[in-house]
DNA sequence: TTAGTTTGCGTTAATTATACGCAAATGTAG
DNA sequence: CTACATTTGCGTATAATTAACGCAAACTAA
């Protein structure tokens, strides 16, 4: 009997970014043994001496260099024992978001190319990665709903109708935007700034900041962040 | 330099109980060397051929005969590099629910003991088990709000009182007993049966049982399952 | 028969969500 | 300079939901 474990363990990262109304997601193209080339989500063997959560942060500057604004693990995938041909491995994935609006992405060591990609734009990729894809859009989406993770895919300072516009686009519905922005400013998380966007058109809008020590003070004293629509 | 991976692969199972209005968890005893005793959760590594739910799967049924009502993923425990002193071993933690009003649990093969332990006596346990299992209490707890996965803590046939206890014991909240049966009965899952409750104290209760095939149309509808509290 | 207990069904007030109205502050076209 | 299109910011009325209780019914035990 053949008691050696002969699995080995991966990690795969979604990185989401937020650009002109659209989510993308980062992607690199890989090469296959001579010829073939697959698109793919950034990610690779774990090593003997780093935790998971290091090999992604790894593994992602080694592909590209972005900065993320916040990472949490997705999911492990290990029931399709064939989801690599070529051996067993098991993959932890984490998701990830971005400030995607001023993000140069190169290609580093690793990968032939990096790439945004339009959510709705996505390819055929290598393994079972679109169906981790698809995992991370819907996890995304819920938990849009219940913490204030919208903001890291923002810059630094926004506009109210960034926001809402990034909520609109991503859970794919439609919102009204007074309510909208009636309920976020109950919640007392955000920071109105001097500054106006730069944009000419309409009445100026005030530029906001999320103010995300008074977020975790709320939080401990009970306060529930939550972004609910008909 | 050493490019093969030495990493094991394992799986931990929470198995949750809930009988006598208190939440159980279901522990082993497991012997290390040759005399240090402890307590952990079942578990063990994964076998090359099989997914991760089947090795859950088999090791639940090696150690210990219980019927799973319910399972699902819960984390993967991998950055702590040390969390095994032996070697470096990375956890998939999967979580489950059984029914255990009518439930004889005894050693199988591999473990010495295992037990029901009351969620609030839970010893030192091995490994980073200790942390493994909050991480489980807390995602019980949320999903308990938002999936109707009560039900598969109880027996088929429950009274409305047990549900109410389950709820205010593993949430530690207390509810109003008109408000909780009002909200539930509003979402028109539940079936009434023609019996009654055993016990003999009191206005005598009818059973119910959770009618998941209509829990499923409902929700492919829209529906959503939350219970909340003050 | 009375007291104790738990169930099952209601009512009301407070809070929250939804659906809008509309003026203010800009750029632009004429 | 004026009228218009556009987007912001604030408000209000109504519907829906939640929270807080009251109370009779149906049993057991004494």
């Amino acid at each position: 009997m053949e008691n050696l474990q002969n699995i080995r363990i991966a990690v795969d990262a979604i990185v989401f970014g937020y650009k002109n109304n659209d989510l993308y997601v980062l992607l690199i193209e890989q090469q296959f043994g001579t010829s073939e080339k697959y698109w793919a989500l950034p990610g690779g063997l774990v090593q003997n001496s780093e935790s998971l959560s290091d090999a992604v942060i790894r593994e992602l500057h080694e592909e590209t260099n972005v900065q993320l604004t916040f990472m949490e693990q997705l999911y492990t995938f290990g029931d399709d024992i064939y989801r690599d041909s070529r051996n067993r491995v098991i993959s932890v994935a984490y998701y990830a978001l971005v400030d995607a609006s001023n993000l140069d992405i190169k290609a580093n060591t690793d990968a032939e190319r990096v790439q945004w990609c339009k959510i709705d734009e996505i390819p055929a990729l290598a393994f079972d990665h679109n169906l981790i894809l698809e995992k991370a859009i819907s996890r995304l989406k819920s938990k849009l709903t219940y913490e204030p993770i919208g903001f890291d895919l923002l810059p630094e300072e926004f506009l109210f109708s960034d926001l809402e516009n990034l909520y609109c686009t991503i859970l794919e519905k439609e919102i009204d935007r007074r309510n909208f922005r009636k309920k976020i400013l109950s919640f007392d998380i955000l920071e109105e700034t001097e500054k106006f966007s730069p944009i000419k058109t309409g009445r100026p809008a005030k530029l906001f900041k999320f103010n995300k020590q008074k977020y975790n003070e709320l939080t401990q004293k009970g306060f529930h962040f939550e972004i609910k629509f008909a």
